[in-house]
Parts: structure tokens; C-alpha cells; sequence
DNA sequence: AATAAGAAATCTTGTTATAGG
DNA sequence: TTCCTATAACAAGATTTCTTA
């Protein structure tokens, strides 16, 4: 214990200004993704470590301690700086703490504003301070560290195992906790505060059939715990399961078939694509009931999410032929990151679970930006695009997760470029041959459905979906996709799309904590866009869309990397585009949701088309001068310095710590 | 002997319940 | 009373391993 006090200690706890110290007591300021630890994301990150320093507001000597610990923290190396740099804040007063974080305790809503904000901002939360009880690795509570551990990563989003590696990496209490004979407890009681609060929603993550994403729910975790959402879950599971079941398995026979599949990948693409209402009925349904249920609790944020998700078969697809194939599986939860090309799949999924998935859609990047998007669309509505950037970093989170695994998607990624522009789309694409069916675009276009599954309350997740919906709505979007490069765009419009109010949520928080410089870069230029375009909701997207062209624009010029998919895309699209473009420009775009049908036909596109979509895209972008694109230089500045920094890593990691108030 | 398919065992993930501070 | 932690149990899926044909 007393160990654990001092790694309390260890962690920084600052106040952040901006919080009202007695409101909030915002505790904490989570660490917000380090970069270096890219850690954010657990896997990745190595970051990692973690704060040992875990300062308790309440004791005064801890508070001290907690000072010179951030003091210490940034000079810390490596880790140390990682130190989660959980910047607790300690509001003194009780009253501050959000959640229950106690002073020490990060509590997630100690955490970030947004963070706190999302949790609920509960201010009811509780915020308890004082220094009552820590645990014996400090004030902080489960849940705070939780969030902390999301929140540091680029994504916002970690899979319980990252979760589990950030708390060994970041909490010195845990350190020596890892092995499994030692992890248990702990480890249950982290999936068991996942799965409690509200104010952590899981995203579906079954591109590789691997466990959920987990995220904060900006919204959620008002009050800490907020009850449970299980249902949600337990159905989203349900949905999911059945995917990753499939995935995994199917993979095999769909990898192999994948390639031939890829047709079929497309087709199946087509559903998920296909709004919900393309959707057969039974989906639907599923999609309301996730909602319903997700709407419950944090965890229907899930649902929210999923628009993204992983189609396990997408991911499947991805994974397999990476390329290949994608045999798409059923549904189209947004495939893991690395599907990000996934994603697009998912995109069309409607998926509660893709509400869910969105994360894995969207990659941790895409996450991010959505975030960031959402934060700017919030602030305007006008969604701004970003995608680029953070995708971009989100992927190489991703990457680390899942990375590997995907393989094909990794290819996507690979370009990095794409992945972290499109995300989804791009990478789906190119990763699976296919992929353009995994354009979310698609599923952008089906956005009607969408747009009504938004509105639930899980929204957070949504936001991937949403981009989906608003996507589709956008279709205008779409062409404008389609222009810019439907890969970066993909995601980006992902992005876009989703910031709605799920966004803006998240934005808050994420906004604030996370994205950081980077983040920053990125939005100004989508919110000029937005600005421009944006006709109302459909403006969003539409600026979504924007940004995501500037991403291309930027990280890409030749994109040829997203360019198969991409050009397969475009080319299908392209005549579209043109049209849309105007559109765009105009605002609404006409698109037509129905699109989709082109988008799966992407799927046909064997890859060539990426010269042509590079034209096209510059054409349009040209054209479609309506947009700004004047972002791009940002973007591209964001972009750059984030890719150059040595990739995701590298921006995300830089953003921290410009965050941090320090 | 090599391969594939199926079953079993094990691990992981996620949810729920209860007890106690 | 509320919030949290801790622990246990259960369910389901995923992965690995073993067995069999």
C-alpha cells in the first residue's frame, strides 16, 4: 500500500485551469495521450508508465509531492514522462471531483474536463475528494484509471487488454501485478468497472474478433457508475459475438474464398452498407434494440459507435487477404482499426453494433478525429473534417494493436497515410480488395438510419456511425469523398459525420484532452471547410467530407496507397462526384443514399483506379473550390508533423503534451 | 507420415451479483 | 444513501491443443 500511496503520489495530479477547481474538481488531467507513450495506446504505447506518481488532492503532502511529481514528470523520461501523466487535479474541494475521484483519484471525471464532462460531468460525481479512501494505488479509483488509460491513448479507445497494459504500465501498483496469477483480481475489477459505469462504453471492435473497444462516455459516466448497461452490451455482444465467432472462423474460409469472395465481401458490403434501411428488417431491428438498450446505459454508446465498427468479416476480409478478400462476413461491425478499411465497411453497418465497432472502424485515429471533429461540429455543427490526422495517428495506435493482425488492413495502413486519413475507407479498400465496399461510404450514404440511431443517446459511439449516417446523408459528401479520396475521406467522413452531438460530447472531453496540437491543427482547417459548406447537418458531413479531402489533399496527393480502393471508389463515384462536388459546394449534396449501391460496387474495382482517383480527386478538390481547403495546410502541417514526427506516435504524442497545461 | 476436420480444453472477455468500506 | 472496491460466478466467444479419420 504504501507503495501504492507513493505511486499515487507519483502521479501528477494537476489542476487543470480550466476547471473550476470547486466544481470540478477535475481532478485529473489525465495524461492525456502522451505521445511518447504512444502509449496511449497500450499496446503501442509504451508509454506508458506510468504515473507512478499518483498524487493525492487531499493530502496536502501528496499534493505537494504530486507538484513536484509533474515537475519531475515532464523531465521524466521515457515513461515518466509517461508517466500518466495523470494530472490529477486536485480539487480541493470535495465538491470537485467528478466522479470519484477522489482528490487523488483521477476520477475520470477528475480527469479532463471532457473527460469529467463526459462522465458525467458528474459533478455529482462526486468528486469526492477528499482524500477518503485511496486504494492502494492511490485515490484513484478504478474507474479513473480507466479512463485515464483511454484517454491517454491517441484514440481514446482501448481494448480491455490495453487497458490492462496501461494500468501495468502506468500504475506502479500494477506493475508487478501483471502476471496473471497476480492480475486477476485487479483485472476483473477493471472489466468489472467497464462494465459498470456508464461512463465507459464499448465499442465493438470485431474486425478482429478481438474484444471491444472501450471508451469514455463523453455523455455517460455522469455519475460515475451510472447503471449499467448491460443489456446494451449483452446484445451488442450478442451481435458482435456472433461476428467475431464468424470472423475468425470465417476468416479462414473467407480468406481463402475472400479473394473470390471479394464480390461477396462487396455484397455483404452492400447490406451493411445499405443504411439500415437498405437493411433487412432483422437488422434493423438489432439496431433499434442495441439502441434501446444501449440508449440505456454508457455502454449503448456502444451501439453509438458501432457505425464503425469492424465487420469481423470485414477485418476478416482485411486480415485475411489483407487484401485480399474480404469476404464479408456479415455484418460489417467496423472492422478493427486496422480494418479501418473495415470501417468503411461498417460503415454501411449500421450496425448498433456498429455503433460500437465505430471505433474499430475509425481506428483510434479516426476516433480521435471524430472527436476532434465533433468538438469543432459542436462548436459550429458544421462538422469540420479532420480525419486525416488523427486517423493517421489513431491507426498507428491501432496499428499496434491490432496491426499485426490485420495484415492487409495493415497494408492500408500501412500507407499510413491512409490509415490515418481514411481510416476505414482507405484502408479497407486498399487492404481488401474490396474494401471499397468497405467504404463506409457506402454506409455514409445510408444515413438515414443512421441518423435516427444517433440520436439515441449512446451517441458516442454513434459518432462513428453517425459519420456513417451523415455520410450518407452527404452523400453529397460522398462524391466529395469520392473526390478527395474516398479512403481518407472515408474515415474522415466517419469522423465527420459522427461528431454530431455524440461528437461534440466527446469532443468536449476528447477534444480537450486528447487531441491536442495536433487535433488542433486539424480542426481549423475542417471547421473553415464546414463553415463554407456546410449546409446544415448536411454541411457537416459535408465539412467531414471536406476535411477528409483535405487530408488526401495533404497527406496524399498521390495517395496511391488508399488509391486502389480509393481509385476504385473514385472512379465508380467519380461521375458522382463531380455531380456531388457542387453539391458540396452547394451544400445539400443530392446524394442519394442509394448510392451505396455504387460505393459496393466499388467492390468490384480491383484496384486500378488509384491514378485516376488521384486525378479526379485533385480535379474535384479543385472544382470544388467551395471548399476550403485552405485547410489543408494545416492538415497537411497537422498531418505532416505527425507522420514525420514518426507517425502517429509522434503527433499524438506531441499533443499530449502540449496539453499538458503544464 | 502428412493433412484436414472435429472435439475438447483453455483463455479471454463481458456481465451480474453480493459484501464490505 | 451513494459510491467504490473486491470477489465470485456465469455465459459466450476465441484460441489452442488434441484426437481421429
Amino acid at each position: 500500500m504504501a507503495e501504492a500511496l507513493q505511486d499515487e503520489q507519483n502521479l501528477n495530479v494537476e489542476i487543470d485551469p480550466d476547471f473550476e477547481p470547486q466544481k470540478r474538481p477535475r481532478s485529473c488531467t489525465w495524461p492525456l495521450p502522451r505521445p511518447e507513450s504512444g502509449a496511449s495506446k497500450p499496446g503501442t504505447n509504451d508509454t506508458d508508465v506510468i504515473p507512478e506518481e499518483e498524487d493525492d488532492e487531499n493530502d496536502a503532502d501528496n499534493g505537494a509531492a504530486s507538484e513536484k511529481n509533474r515537475a519531475e514528470l515532464g523531465p521524466r523520461p521515457p515513461h515518466g514522462a509517461s508517466s500518466l501523466p495523470v494530472e490529477v487535479r486536485r480539487s480541493t474541494p470535495s465538491s470537485s471531483r467528478e466522479e470519484g475521484v477522489e482528490d487523488g483519484s483521477p476520477s475520470s471525471s477528475s480527469i479532463h474536463p471532457s473527460a469529467a464532462a463526459a462522465h458525467g460531468g458528474s459533478a455529482s460525481q462526486q468528486l469526492r475528494k477528499s482524500s477518503a479512501r485511496r486504494n492502494a494505488w492511490g485515490n484513484y479509483s478504478y474507474a479513473d484509471l480507466i479512463t485515464q488509460a483511454i484517454e491517454s491513448s491517441p484514440e481514446n479507445r482501448l481494448t480491455l487488454s490495453q487497458i490492462y497494459d496501461w494500468m501495468v504500465r502506468s500504475v506502479p501498483y500494477f506493475k508487478d501485478k501483471g502476471d496473471s496469477n497476480s492480475s486477476a483480481g485487479w483485472k476483473n475489477s477493471i472489466r468489472h468497472n467497464l462494465s459498470l459505469h456508464s461512463r465507459f462504453v464499448k465499442v465493438q471492435n470485431e474486425g478482429t474478433g478481438k474484444s471491444s473497444w472501450w471508451m469514455v462516455n463523453p455523455e455517460g459516466g455522469k455519475g460515475g457508475k451510472a447503471p449499467r448497461r448491460r443489456a446494451v452490451s449483452m446484445d451488442n455482444s450478442k451481435y458482435i459475438k456472433g461476428a467475431r465467432g464468424r470472423a475468425t472462423k470465417k476468416k479462414a474460409s473467407l480468406m481463402a474464398a475472400a479473394q473470390d469472395g471479394s464480390s461477396e465481401s462487396s455484397s455483404s458490403l452492400s447490406k451493411w452498407t445499405g443504411s439500415p434501411a437498405s437493411r433487412s428488417s432483422d437488422e434493423l431491428d438489432a439496431w433499434t434494440d442495441f439502441r434501446s438498450r444501449t440508449n440505456s446505459n454508457a455502454s449503448t454508446l456502444s451501439g453509438r459507435l458501432s457505425p464503425i465498427l469492424a465487420n469481423p468479416e470485414l477485418d476478416e476480409a482485411q486480415d485475411g487477404g489483407g487484401g485480399g478478400d474480404s469476404a464479408p462476413l456479415s455484418p460489417m461491425l467496423y472492422s478493427s482499426p486496422s480494418s479501418m478499411s473495415s470501417s468503411t465497411g461498417p460503415m454501411a453497418l449500421p450496425d448498433l453494433a456498429g455503433t460500437m465497432n465505430l471505433n474499430d472502424g475509425l481506428s483510434d485515429n479516426l476516433m480521435d478525429d471524430l472527436l476532434d471533429n465533433i468538438s469543432l461540429t459542436a462548436a459550429q455543427q458544421a462538422p469540420p473534417g479532420e480525419g486525416g490526422d488523427d486517423e493517421d495517428e489513431d491507426e498507428g495506435d491501432v496499428d499496434v494493436e491490432e496491426g499485426e493482425g490485420e495484415g492487409g488492413g495493415g497494408g492500408v495502413r500501412g500507407d499510413g497515410t491512409q490509415a490515418g486519413s481514411v481510416f476505414p475507407f482507405g484502408c479497407p479498400g486498399a487492404g481488401l480488395g474490396s474494401p471499397s465496399a468497405s467504404f463506409g461510404a457506402p454506409s455514409l450514404f445510408s444515413p438515414p438510419c443512421i441518423t435516427g440511431l444517433r440520436q439515441s443517446p449512446m451517441q458516442t459511439i454513434q459518432e462513428n456511425r453517425q459519420t456513417t449516417f451523415s455520410c450518407g446523408p452527404l452523400f453529397g459528401d460522398a462524391a466529395l469523398q469520392d473526390l478527395l479520396g474516398l479512403e481518407a475521406h472515408g474515415p474522415a467522413n466517419v469522423m465527420l459525420t459522427q461528431s454530431d452531438p455524440l461528437m461534440s460530447q466527446a469532443m468536449s472531453g476528447a477534444l480537450q484532452n486528447s487531441r491536442r496540437n495536433a487535433l488542433l491543427l486539424r480542426k481549423d482547417p475542417p471547421l473553415s471547410l464546414v463553415a463554407g459548406l456546410a449546409p446544415g447537418g448536411g454541411g457537416v458531413s459535408v465539412a467531414g467530407w471536406q476535411a477528409g479531402l483535405p487530408t488526401h489533399a495533404n497527406g496524399r496527393p498521390g495517395s496511391s496507397a488508399a488509391g486502389p480502393a480509393d481509385a476504385k471508389a473514385r472512379l465508380q463515384r467519380s461521375p458522382v462526384k463531380s455531380g456531388s462536388l457542387p453539391l458540396g459546394a452547394g451544400g445539400v449534396p443530392p446524394a442519394p443514399p442509394h448510392r451505396f449501391p455504387a460505393d459496393l460496387d466499388l467492390d468490384v474495382f480491383n484496384g486500378d483506379l488509384e491514378c485516376d482517383m488521384d486525378a479526379i480527386i485533385r480535379n474535384e478538390l479543385m472544382d470544388a473550390d467551395c471548399l476550403d481547403l485552405s485547410f489543408e495546410p494545416h492538415l497537411a502541417t497537422a498531418q505532416n508533423t505527425e507522420r514525420n514526427g514518426g507517425g502517429f506516435s509522434g503527433s499524438t504524442k506531441t499533443s499530449p503534451q502540449s496539453w499538458v497545461p503544464g
